[in-house]
DNA sequence: GCGAACGTTCAGAAATTTCTGAAGACAGGA
DNA sequence: TCCTGTCTTCAGAAATTTCTGAACGTTCGC
């Protein structure tokens, strides 16, 4: 019901916030084409036309979304094109994904508490320790929930 | 327990692990001196010294990390400097900060919905903003209930 | 009011990240 | 096999971020 300018500028805005939560730019604006094509499925050279970019920018930025999980590589019949689709579970992935870098995290902290005597560093770092535990732990039930709920099942 | 090298080296590896999950270089380094002290509260001139730093290097990465509302600025008697205490709950606020931050995107998903007519676009648009608010929602629930956890009371 | 000790600001330097464009690899058709 | 269209890689350019150091404020004791 919009134009394709103002389709643009809300795919703009969503890349830009994205990059405000941590993501590469690149990756961000990849995304939200993504997100905003009518398209089943996009090619390498509709991505680079749509957002103005070189074919090298398009294959790094597609590799990297490839990795964190949020599209995958389709075959189309009669196309000789790769084309990339992006995943129903994109966002729960990306979430998960998130965690295991608050594993990483966990894991320095690990470190710490073994490599300090009893005191006061002995004691924040527990407490921190303890915090990541519980993210690490709650964090797929959370989606799981979120899941469930989706497909309109009852609460567990 | 142990020398003051492998404290400095466990501090530097959990500011590294906090740099990967988006936190500026200056400021996940001073974080982690605050971290591995066991000084109650340190000023300007220790983490320069500690961390090996400029004073206006300091002065940027303690202006960021106390907005963050990880350290307060305490009156210490006796002392002229200004001192800076971590906080208890440091942990726990930065988890909520990084959801103000998915309250950013969850706006920018909200404006995209409305941008783009019924398809495949909006389908895809409205089950993000679906997730988002349920993580929006969900995430002060669980800080609760690890606080709660913690000091011992039983669940509700 | 003056001097000393600290903290802050900011312009520019340094380091890092990001993007491009050209060269090359690869697959399929003829 | 050779050609064409497509994708990848990578060295260097451009943009951005981060850090420094010097100048300037501010506060406090004297």
């Amino acid at each position: 019901m919009t134009g394709e300018t103002e389709r643009r500028e809300a795919a703009e805005q969503l890349a830009l916030t994205l990059v405000g939560a941590g993501m590469q730019r690149m990756g961000a604006r990849t995304i939200a084409a993504f997100m905003f094509t009518e398209k089943e499925s996009l090619t390498a050279g509709d991505l680079a036309e749509e957002l103005g970019v070189s074919a090298g920018s398009v294959s790094g930025a597609i590799k990297m979304v490839a990795q964190m999980g949020l599209i995958e590589r389709i075959y189309v019949a009669g196309s000789r094109r790769e084309h990339f689709r992006m995943l129903d579970n994109a966002w729960t992935t990306l979430y998960s994904r998130q965690h295991s870098v608050v594993d990483d995290v966990l894991r320095a902290v690990d470190k710490g508490v073994e490599a300090v005597g009893p005191g006061l560093a002995h004691d924040r770092l527990e407490y921190m320790r303890d915090f990541y535990t519980f993210l690490i732990n709650e964090a797929p039930v959370l989606v799981e929930r979120f899941e469930r709920q989706r497909r309109g099942e009852p609460r567990s």
